[in-house]
DNA sequence: GCGGACTGCTTACCT
DNA sequence: ACAGGTAAGCAGTCCGCG
């Protein structure tokens, strides 16, 4: 594969670097003579040699025992992990305005056991844009910085310093800065080191590889944005080699595991770990398809047949089936799991300690929320899946649900296996095929389109900086302020504390239409109803991104110090920015965006490009368009360590001064404007000429750029703002907000809109609809029919899905349908969790609702699903002229009536 | 005591 | 722990109604 092979290219150009590849720095469970396997020692940890040819940085962490940053270098030719200890010297620190006299005088300071010593040093201040001297305080402890509850350096200072500074010259309160900063990420930040990057150990350091192809390409990516100012052309080209370089195949085992607990509707607490491990099935990249089983009275063998290349293996003690899976998680480079952060790792290392088992024996990291390995690298697809950027805008809104079930539906097409008995009545085959289910699952999500999930995580962790643990299981605002960060240690910015950029700059000064909300957004045309014929619609390519491009927007930048900037307004605002200084949130994000833009989403649909290759770059300018979606979301967040409002309400508020332009500029052209919303615009049979001057007109006044994103063969508007739906020319239909689309209706309603899309996807001119119109109108006279007589196949046709979003005991102001159904089920012995997919059918006696499991067909409410037949429908029926009575046959007077 | 107008809560969607 | 804007349905409240 294409990837691979610059990887081989480069290995190549190091013959002696693969001579110096160790055979055995780590000794596998098979390459032992089997009847020592037992008392195999583990060469633990895995150091890297004086050499180590071209590996991958996964992951790295701080090691107490050696008080040193660990580096975990994935090597992909012997597909194992190796550990790179720093060898620099490199210590744990923070900064003060406290002189090194001051802090002399702080006695809990100067008797810490962690406390090193003191360096003085000159940063640049982004929100006093000045150079100011700080006091740089080591430690020979990353703890003792921080990350204790209480007597960490960062607490002490102030907390100790307001009584000494008493009756001193200095009257400035004490300040700490960059304290909260984990230690792996400090020393990445300083030593400029890329996480997910190829680095090789030479004679014990490490160094980044250079790859010859990766460079030509980025020289190409320059020669694009050669027009560009130097500034940006240096940030473009980080970008461009953290996103040219290849990805590695990843060497890994899914695993799932099954605990028998007496009481199957309560799922084992994994801190107690009180019942045994039954079952533990491996699903591995290597093929291995493993099914472990612990022998229990009373089970029997079942007759079920597994493929022949799944090994069943039974187990006499559970102990034993313990340490079998230890073995895989003390082989495979990355494991995958969903939810074994929560579950299956928490639960098999306390299960283990319950057995006695040493903790050194047990390769996992057990943390606070999650579990790491101290081999490899753990990856929770549960928390990947589960992160909102990746759910909407990696995945498209595929699966709603995130549960194996679901996400393995939408993605690879594979359910669970359902159960009818609870696992103590299974037999062994039958355990066996259903764990196996799901680890093959887990496995799956990760294999699919060219191993988009695991080069997502890749990509995402170099973007960010952070080992591909941190990266796959925390949100997109983290990635983002770490990349800031990064950026700052590398300009020698002091990074300012949330409270000084929230004191100077943390005023909104526009209403928001939502009540509780701080700032007004963006603005929504309202859409002319009806059929339109030609629709073209034009838009901003990541239009905040530009504009906080363009606008020179940032933290420093917005309500800058500088008196002369004062004029530089922001329309629709009272705050301005600053005219002297680029800001590095303007300088990251513009230059992500336009290398997205202009580079990868090209590359993406060049069918010239081999097909891998071509795929790579999908995924990254997928990636891109991730941070970039949240990119102007995080301004405004008060959960974002650089939290500045202003600078989200800027952004908007320059969305809507752009949008309002053009709306201008399309009248004066003539054109009639349909619809809008935020950063498009649906423009009625516009000529080319028309199309073309709105496009020149706004690149010039406003200096961001128009496409033509789409063309409509014919748009269906209601009233509705955020509900359409589109035809383009090849027939596919776009629905837009409409009630048919929701995920939470019932299937039988879901089933007549989409036989209405189907239809309207015929259409080609507004002759053709008149036919369209009567099919449509016998769809939903026959699916009205079909109801009055209760005639539907199964009560879970006409189910609601709608997801609990709190805690049951938490909805104290209403009791919304879902929660009572919710609280039907609880009374049921059902454990409801939020989270949770609650279905339900209307009933006709109170309290109006029943859960589908427990409700019978004639209890149904028809006139309550006619109801929202009704409307579902209405929101199209209306534009096209039709009236939902009528065509069930109702006339005027008789609706009137009612 | 009942129904309509209204507000607020909740979820799912759009950009 | 990215943002604000919109639609829809239902729950709950208030007020008028002799």
């Amino acid at each position: 594969m294409a990837q691979r092979s610059l990887l081989e290219y480069a290995q190549a150009e190091k013959e002696s670097a693969n001579e110096a590849l160790p055979k055995t720095a780590f000794l596998s469970a098979e390459a032992m003579p089997a009847g020592e396997k037992k008392e195999t020692k583990r060469a633990f940890p895995p150091a890297a040699p004086e050499n180590l040819p071209p590996s991958f940085f996964v992951s790295a962490t701080y090691d107490g025992q050696s008080r040193k940053a660990l580096v975990k270098l994935y090597e992909p030719a012997s597909e194992k992990i190796y550990f790179w200890y720093d060898n620099t010297g490199h210590k744990p620190y923070c900064f003060t305005n406290l002189s090194q006299y001051e802090l002399e005088k702080i006695d809990r300071l100067m008797k810490h056991e962690g406390f090193d010593h003191f360096e003085l040093e000159e940063k640049y201040d982004p929100l006093l844009d000045r150079k100011v001297q700080v006091t740089k305080i080591v430690a020979n402890d990353p703890l003792a910085i921080g990350g204790r509850p209480q007597g960490t350096i960062r607490d002490i200072i102030p907390e100790d310093f307001p009584k000494i500074a008493e009756g001193m010259a200095n009257n400035e309160e004490a300040r700490v800065w960059e304290a909260r900063i984990k230690y792996y990420q400090c020393y990445i930040y300083d030593r400029q080191l890329f996480p997910g990057m190829i680095y090789e150990v030479k004679n014990g350091n490490l160094v980044s590889v250079k790859l010859e192809k990766a460079e030509e390409n980025i020289a190409q990516i320059k020669a694009v944005f050669k027009d560009a100012s130097a500034e940006e052309i240096e940030y473009v080209e980080g970008w461009a080699r953290l996103l040219e370089y290849p990805a590695p195949k990843f060497r890994r085992a899914a695993i799932d595991i099954e605990v028998y607990a007496p009481v199957s509707t309560r799922v084992p607490d994994p801190r107690k770990a009180e019942y045994p491990v039954i079952c533990v099935s491996v699903y591995s990249s290597d093929n291995q398809k493993r099914v472990l089983l612990l022998k229990r009275e009373g089970v029997r063998e079942g007759n079920e047949r597994l493929p022949a290349d799944v090994k069943l293996e039974y187990f006499d003690k559970e102990e034993e089936l313990l340490r079998a899976v230890f073995d895989v998680l003390w082989e495979y480079p990355f494991i995958l799991t969903f939810n074994g952060d929560d579950f299956d790792l928490r639960y098999l290392a306390h299960r283990a300690l319950n057995w006695g088992i040493k903790k050194s024996e047990i390769p996992i990291e057990v943390g606070k929320r999650v579990c790491l390995l101290k081999y490899g690298v753990h990856i929770d697809l549960y928390k990947f899946f589960f992160n909102r950027s990746i759910q909407i805008y990696a995945y498209n809104n595929r699966y709603r649900d995130v549960t194996l079930d679901d996400v393995g539906k939408a993605i690879i097409g594979v359910e669970k296996i359902r159960l009818e008995k609870s696992f103590g009545e299974l037999t062994y085959t039958e355990l066996a095929q259903y764990c196996l289910r799901d680890s093959e699952i887990t496995f799956k999500l990760t294999s699919v389109e060219d191993e988009l999930a695991m080069k997502l995580i890749l990509v995402l962790s170099r973007i960010s900086s952070m080992p591909m643990e941190d990266v796959s299981r925390q949100g997109v605002s983290r990635w983002i302020r770490n990349f800031m960060h990064r950026e700052h240690r590398r300009r020698n910015m002091l990074i300012p504390n949330a409270e000084d950029i929230l004191a100077k700059k943390g005023k909104t000064a526009t209403t928001a239409i939502i009540k509780g909300k701080k700032y007004k957004g963006a603005i929504v045309v309202e859409p002319v109803p009806g059929v339109h014929f030609n629709v073209a619609v034009m838009d901003f390519p990541s239009l905040y991104p530009s504009i906080i491009k363009v606008w020179n927007l940032g933290y420093q930048s917005i309500l800058c110090p500088h008196q002369e900037c004062r004029r530089n307004l922001i329309p629709g605002t009272p705050h301005w920015v600053c005219t002297k200084k680029r800001a590095l949130e303007s300088l990251l994000i513009g230059s992500l965006r336009d290398l997205r833009v202009r580079w990868y989403k090209l590359k993406a649909k060049d069918k010239s490009l081999p097909a891998e290759l071509r795929s790579w770059y999908s995924i990254t300018q997928g990636a891109l368009k991730v941070i970039l979606n949240a990119s102007y979301g995080v301004f405004g967040a008060a959960s974002f360590d650089l939290y500045c409002p202003p600078v989200a309400e800027a952004t908007a508020a320059i969305g809507r001064h752009a949008i309002t332009q053009i709306l201008n500029k399309a009248g004066e052209l003539g054109i009639q404007v349909l619809y809008g919303d935020t950063d498009s615009l649906f423009l009625k049979n516009p000529t080319k000429e028309q199309i073309a001057e709105l496009a020149r007109w706004t690149e010039h006044e406003l200096k961001m750029n128009i496409d033509v994103d789409k063309v409509y063969r014919y748009a269906v508007f209601s009233s509705r703002k955020k509900n359409y739906l589109g035809v383009l020319e090849d027939g596919t239909v776009d629905v837009k907000g409409l009630t048919g689309k929701k995920k939470h209706i019932p299937i039988y309603i879901k089933n007549a809109f989409n036989e209405m899309k189907a239809r309207l996807a015929q259409v080609k001119n507004p002759a053709e609809f008149e036919k369209a119109k009567k099919d449509i109108a016998n769809i939903v006279r026959e699916r009205y029919m079909r109801l009055k007589r209760r005639e539907w196949e199964s009560l879970s046709e006409l189910a609601f899905h709608v997801v609990l979003g709190e805690e049951l005991y938490r909805y104290t102001k209403t009791t919304p349908q879902h929660v009572k159904a919710a609280k039907i089920l609880e009374k049921n012995g059902v454990e409801i969790r939020a989270g949770d997919l609650i279905s339900f059918v209307k009933t006709s006696k109170e309290p109006h609702v029943k859960p589908v499991e427990l409700a019978t067909n004639n209890e149904v409410d028809v006139d309550k699903y006619v109801a929202y037949l009704q409307s579902t429908f209405e929101q199209v029926l209306d534009a096209l002229g039709l009236s939902f009575d009528e065509i069930i046959g109702l006339t005027k007077l008789e609706s009137f009536l009612g």
